[in-house]
DNA sequence: ATCAGAGCCTGCCAGC
DNA sequence: TGCTGGCAGGCTCTGA
């Protein structure tokens, strides 16, 4: 469940490997994970495939916001991946090695005009997928719709966003348009963190609530990001390292066992359609 | 205008 | 042992 730290972490492990190399060939496999420059054809020819996948491109750096992770190249093309449940994209010394069917597109790395590795992007679940953009000045505009990223969240920021709304705290949390990068598991970290009922209704939060709420989430992001990403079976980072932030989590995958908080079993139930764990006494009743 | 819910997809695991 | 069904969840679409 690649989350903004998971993302993050193969970003920077990717960027040193990839940037000023070439990406010389591309291979799509499943064409149904990509998608071309909005506005052009949906079943280009070859060439016109591998052009928008960066064929031949010097990669400058890889950017992120929230989940969404861009490859930049030199001459401007762009790359947009996001890892949806089960992605993973990393890259891989050596050349011709094992792919299994779920990897569903590979490139040539080169470094002075020599093959020295594969950058490949496997997804079992196929949530993720790829998305080429025609420039930089796409790229801002589709990141325009994502709220701010998780780690600059500001109290103020969230209440402009969901202040007013009705959903439930926690249903808010997972919307990338108010809050860009918070997934299942962060989402119920920071609400424990920050002692709020995930069932809350967002327009029953106040201006203390928010700041605690942001100052929770940039604290549980920037945590796990320390710890290397949730080893949450399928993540890897760039490098195809597993992470261990699994240990910091103090009520995701935790529903039944005693709060670390009072000791109380943790309470799990469905809300916005995911699973959500929380404790009824420590984010209970507020203080107010 | 909002928001809840279904559906996408595959691997894993509990239970029979 | 082998099968089945439920579950996991980021995101988009649909419909209330």
């Amino acid at each position: 469940m690649p989350e903004l730290p998971e993302v993050e972490r193969v970003r920077a492990t990717l960027e040193p490997r990839l940037a000023g190399r070439r990406l010389a060939a591309v291979t799509l496999k499943r064409r149904d994970i990509w998608t071309p420059i909005a506005g052009t054809p949906k079943r280009p020819p070859a060439a016109e495939v591998a052009r928008q996948l960066l064929a031949e491109a010097v990669v400058a750096r890889l950017d992120r916001r929230g989940k969404q992770l861009a490859v930049i190249a030199e001459d401007g093309r762009i790359l947009l991946v996001h890892l949806g449940m089960t992605g993973q994209f990393f890259f891989r010394p050596g050349a011709g090695l094992q792919r299994d069917r779920h990897v569903h597109a590979w490139w040539t790395v080169e470094a002075a005009a020599e093959a020295i590795g594969e950058l490949v992007f496997r997804d079992p679940r196929r949530f993720g997928g790829l998305w080429s953009l025609a420039d930089v000045e796409a790229l801002r505009e589709r990141w325009s719709e994502l709220g701010p990223d998780g780690l600059e969240a500001t109290g103020p920021g969230l209440q402009a966003a969901l202040g007013k709304s009705k959903r439930a705290v926690k249903a808010g949390l997972l919307d990338q348009a108010a809050i860009a990068g918070v997934g299942n598991i962060y989402a119920d970290e920071a609400l424990f963190r920050a002692r709020i009922d995930p069932r809350l209704r967002c327009d029953r939060l106040n201006a203390a609530d928010w700041d605690r709420l942001a100052g929770s989430i940039r604290a549980v992001l920037g945590a796990a990001i320390e710890a290397g990403g949730s080893t949450l079976r399928d993540y890897r980072d760039g490098e195809g390292r597993a992470g261990n932030a699994r240990e910091t989590h103090r009520v995701y995958g935790r529903g039944g066992e005693p709060c670390f908080g009072c000791g109380r079993p943790l309470r799990f139930m469905k809300l916005a359609q995911r699973t959500t764990v929380f404790c009824a006494f420590c984010q209970g009743r507020r203080a107010r």
